[in-house]
DNA sequence: AGCACGCCGACT
DNA sequence: GTCGGCGTGCTC
């Protein structure tokens, strides 16, 4: 038993500054209490702050008399163990960020701000009650109704308003009788052990076999496994069938999704599937929540974590296998701060813990594809249709020379209306909420702008308003010109809101429904919606993105894209491919069950080679061709990219600091190409000026050679502190 | 990031 | 005379 006295610590904390800060141990301390992944608490300028230890040496490089002591030790043992440590310090010098938000940003908000890493001692009962499970320890901290309400919530089977209402004032009544005696005799300590399995797996098709079986063979090292499924191929039973091999050896999983919507959707599969707890790590639920949900993994108390990107970084020290579905969704990006990419880290991360991983998606990335060609992944297809469903059958709709009603062809005006015949529903997708996209004075030509941002403002009529969709503006729908007085303001170009007043006087008495940003911001009101149209209630869907995810429209036999041209032209290279998903995603939405689906695309660009290859061919010959012209013009996935922008609130300021690193950089002897700088897409917005450069090299290596050079050349610059700027690995987008 | 120090302009 | 603007530098 050693004092600690001469034992310095290298101590990540969160600030902008990429490096440690070395303190002296607390006096007296035993030094087997401390190791990396440690939290303490250290004075740092007038404040304290809480940083982890992520060295342990014995003398430090800055003068001793600087040296201040550790003001506390915050946990008992590392949270943050030597696999997780090894990680961070990857994605450290992958991404180049500074190392103390790279390591603070695997830890829960709770955690970081200096919270317990102790679990509470309240053992997890599940309580049998009315045919619902409760976790008691929810149960005791309950704030009577919102904990009722989520508890409510947490059942398998859906239950409606009134239900919940009754629930209610049952259990109102009798909360404290039952905290205080039956409680306790209707508990059962929930069972800890090897997890059963409940519901006994569905028949797997050819397709799903081999999927499971290579999974299954490949399961005891590194692998990447692209499951490259359509819509209702079922990757779900592949994914539980997996995963159950990896429980059987008592090992964790983890399980990324790329948005919140879809997690109840899985847990609600895994909870009838196997009798472990899932935990789940999403930004919906509370610090304290997701502080439990990591705990519960990091201690080896729960074998299953289902999250989204924020979850990536949990430790699971018995992790045995990781699951990406959707991988291809720009969600898995983070596009702010540390902008790391989930799929990417995850991968590092199985590689790292030599365990295999399984990316799914009906539309894989560009570049998992390009990885398959390498042969660093295996493809794994599932083409089948589960049970006798069929594949939509894609067409486009010409509409040159067409008079449209609002955006709605003829033919597909007709199109819906016998499909309504046949009592069967329409959805109807366009990407873009509100009533039209300008407003424009047809007298002089003057039209509606944001003056903080280089974007038109749009008409929402319903609210009688004109907003931006870039930042918070907004103003009251004027009725005259501010140019010209004249009157003659009209909305120009289509939104979701006019289609929805279009198809009210077309189709007269059917039933549309609107799914957008704007219709659903009401809490709980999607899923009225969502329930509305499952019970045959709605005869018309339209919607905009959040239509094109997770949600199954059984009865819907028709879809149609409205203005699938805006999606065609675009600065931005990924724009191709981002549609080509968008349209299959969407299509994917039809036709399920036993009924044939048609998707038509409105376009005036029919002979558009890359709509024409994905409705012919399908999205993986669409991918090929995509690819070999990602190859042509020496652009991703065949070069790398990093990506570094600049914004300040005078143009100059962001133009001169780029041109600066620009100089910096071609001084240095990299053969790395510099685009830019140049304004980015959208130059202004709120109020602020972006500009980008954009740096490209053949080899990974020699781009991140030149960024290990620079990037702390960087931050010297004057300008630097002037400008806000980030610098973007791997870039999706170049907004 | 957050804070202090410091050097300039316009106010009781 | 001082209050406070934000440019600059530092944090172990």
């Amino acid at each position: 038993m050693s004092l600690a006295e001469k034992i310095i610590l290298s101590i990540a904390i969160p600030i902008p500054v990429d490096r440690l800060f070395d303190y002296l141990a607390p006096n007296s301390v035993n030094i087997e209490k401390l190791s990396p992944g440690i939290r303490v608490k250290v004075p740092f300028g007038k404040s304290f702050k809480i940083g982890i230890i992520i060295e342990l040496k014995n003398s430090s490089d800055s003068p001793a008399n600087k040296l201040k002591h550790v003001e506390e030790i915050l946990d008992a043992s590392p949270l943050l163990l030597e696999n997780d440590l090894k990680l961070l310090h990857w994605a450290h010098r992958y991404y180049h960020h500074p190392i103390g938000d790279v390591f603070t940003s695997a830890l829960p908000t709770a955690l970081r701000k200096g919270k317990s890493s102790a679990l509470s001692s309240t053992p997890y009962y599940e309580l049998s009650l009315l045919g619902s499970k409760f976790d008691l320890a929810l149960f005791k901290n309950a704030h009577k109704q919102r904990a009722l309400f989520e508890l409510i919530a947490k059942q398998k089977h859906p239950i409606s308003q009134k239900e919940i209402s009754s629930h209610f004032r049952l259990w109102q009544s009798s909360v404290k009788a039952l905290l205080k005696k039956e409680l306790i005799q209707l508990c059962e300590p929930t069972q800890k052990t090897a997890p059963l399995e409940k519901q006994t797996p569905l028949p797997a098709n050819t397709e799903q076999q081999v999927a499971i079986e290579h999974i299954r063979k490949n399961n005891m090292h590194f692998s990447v496994s692209l499951l490259d499924g359509v819509t209702g191929s079922g990757k779900t039973e592949v994914y539980l069938q997996s995963i159950q091999a990896i429980l059987n050896k008592g090992q964790q999983v983890l399980v990324l999704l790329p948005e919140i919507t879809l997690t109840p959707q899985l847990e609600s599969r895994f909870n009838a599937r196997f009798s472990t707890k899932i935990e789940t790590f999403h930004s919906k639920h509370t610090e304290t929540q997701r502080r439990n949900a990591w705990l519960n993994m990091q201690q080896k108390k729960s074998l299953i974590l289902l999250g989204t990107r924020s979850a990536l970084l949990t430790p699971c020290p018995n992790l045995g296998m990781i699951i990406l579905d959707e991988e291809h969704d720009a969600s898995f990006k983070q596009q702010e701060g540390f902008r790391f990419s989930a799929r990417d880290v995850a991968i590092v991360r199985a590689k790292m813990l030599n365990i295999p991983i399984i990316l799914g998606s009906a539309t894989p990335s560009l570049e998992s594809l390009y990885n398959v060609q390498q042969k660093r992944y295996t493809r794994l297809a599932l083409l089948q249709r589960a049970g006798s469903a069929t594949p939509p059958i894609l067409s486009l709709l010409d509409v040159r020379n067409q008079y449209l009603q609002e955006g709605l062809s003829p033919t597909l005006i007709k199109m819906i209306k016998s499909t309504l015949a046949k009592n069967e529903q329409v959805l109807l997708f366009l990407n873009r909420r509100g009533f039209s996209p300008t407003l424009i004075c047809h007298s002089c030509g003057w039209t509606a702008q944001c003056k903080r941002c280089d974007a038109n403002l749009v008409v929402h009529y319903q609210q009688q308003k004109l907003r931006c969709h870039h930042c918070a503006s907004e103003q009251f729908l004027i009725k005259s010109c501010p140019a010209c007085k004249s009157e003659e303001l009209k909305p120009l170009g289509l939104g979701t809101e006019r289609v929805e007043y279009a198809l009210n006087s077309l189709f007269p008495g059917k039933k549309a429904v609107r799914l957008d940003r704007d219709s659903t911001q009401r809490k709980g009101s999607l899923e009225e919606q969502l329930s509305a149209i499952n019970s045959g209630q709605v005869d018309i869907i339209l919607g905009t993105q959040m239509l094109a995810k997770g949600h199954h429209f059984p009865n819907v036999t028709l879809v149609a894209l409205l203005d699938v041209d805006s999606g065609l032209f675009s600065i931005d290279f990924h724009a191709a491919e981002k549609l080509a998903q968008l349209i299959i995603q969407v299509a994917g939405r039809a036709g399920r069950e036993h009924k044939k689906g048609h998707v038509v695309m409105q376009t005036r660009q029919p002979e558009h080679p890359l709509l024409n290859t994905l409705i012919q061919q399908g999205y993986s010959h669409f991918a090929q061709a995509a690819l070999a012209e990602r190859k042509e013009a020496q652009l991703p996935p065949y070069t790398y990219q990093a990506l570094l922008r600049a914004t300040a609130t005078e143009p100059q300021l962001a133009l001169e600091f780029l041109s600066e690193v620009s100089l910096t950089i071609s001084k240095q002897a990299f053969h790395t190409l510099l685009l830019g700088p140049v304004p980015a897409p959208m130059p202004k917005r709120a109020g602020q000026y972006r500009y980008q450069l954009l740096l490209q090299n053949e080899q990974r290596k020699s781009l991140h050679l030149l960024l290990n050079a620079i990037v702390p050349e960087i931050s010297k610059l004057k300008l630097a502190r002037k400008v806000k700027w980030s610098l973007d690995i791997d870039p999706i987008d170049l907004y």
